[in-house]
DNA sequence: TCCACGATCGGCT
DNA sequence: GCCGATCGTGGAG
């Protein structure tokens, strides 16, 4: 089984597809959380829907890193949106967290969401993972994994290359075709898209 | 300065 | 399926 910060090394396509099944978990006062990685999209600075596309800013800073660092930012007004930046310094990639199958701190992440959340609407989406995690702001933006509340540990089981779904990417206008979202396949836990028929 | 818009969600029809 | 909520970001002026 691949370390995490072997993965994180690599290139954003490839990342994505070994972060499927990878362990996220957050340490607060409040209590641990803990989800399975089940979908997961890559941004690379060569992708114009990639917010590294027109170069480094002081918000995407953060994609620029070496891999191992939390991207995290604000959108559409009310949402928070979890990346890990994988790949060299100087080379502008991350990996969307999209979806996550919670494990463990199910009161905590039911208390993060609002408490009439059901386990299978917990973090089956961008927002919502970051919701249930506790994020409310930008402050863990640039942090360093291994040195934030936030941690990775390596998938507990081998996924295969049929278990992953490709699928186009989601609520983007440029670069809308590319095949660059991953899920597992048949998981109840990834978020419900039109793109989930696997024929087209 | 100003302003259009977005890597979304949930409630309502 | 449609639509409103809600505001940081960065490109234009």
């Amino acid at each position: 089984m691949r370390q995490i910060d072997e993965i994180l090394k690599l290139p954003s396509l490839e990342a994505a597809t070994l972060l499927l099944g990878a362990i996220l978990s957050r340490k607060t006062a409040l209590g641990m959380v803990k989800l399975k990685i089940v979908e997961t999209e890559a941004y690379h600075q060569d992708d114009p829907a990639s917010h590294s596309f027109r170069g480094r800013t002081e918000r995407t800073a953060p994609m620029f890193e070496a891999g191992g660092r939390l991207y995290i930012y604000f959108t559409y007004g009310m949402h928070y949106c979890i990346n890990i930046v994988t790949g060299k310094k100087g080379v502008g990639e991350a990996v969307l967290l999209r979806a996550a199958e919670p494990l463990e701190g199910l009161k905590l992440m039911q208390n993060n969401r609002g408490s009439l959340m059901d386990i299978n609407n917990l973090a089956n989406g961008p927002g919502k993972l970051a919701q249930a995690l506790g994020i409310k702001d930008t402050s863990l933006s640039g942090k360093i994994l291994i040195k934030s509340s936030i941690y990775l540990e390596p998938p507990t089981m081998l996924v295969k290359a049929t278990d992953v779904v490709t699928s186009p990417r989601i609520g983007i206008r440029q670069a809308a075709d590319v095949p660059w979202r991953f899920y597992l396949k048949d998981n109840p836990f990834v978020s419900k898209h039109r793109y989930n028929k696997i024929h087209d």
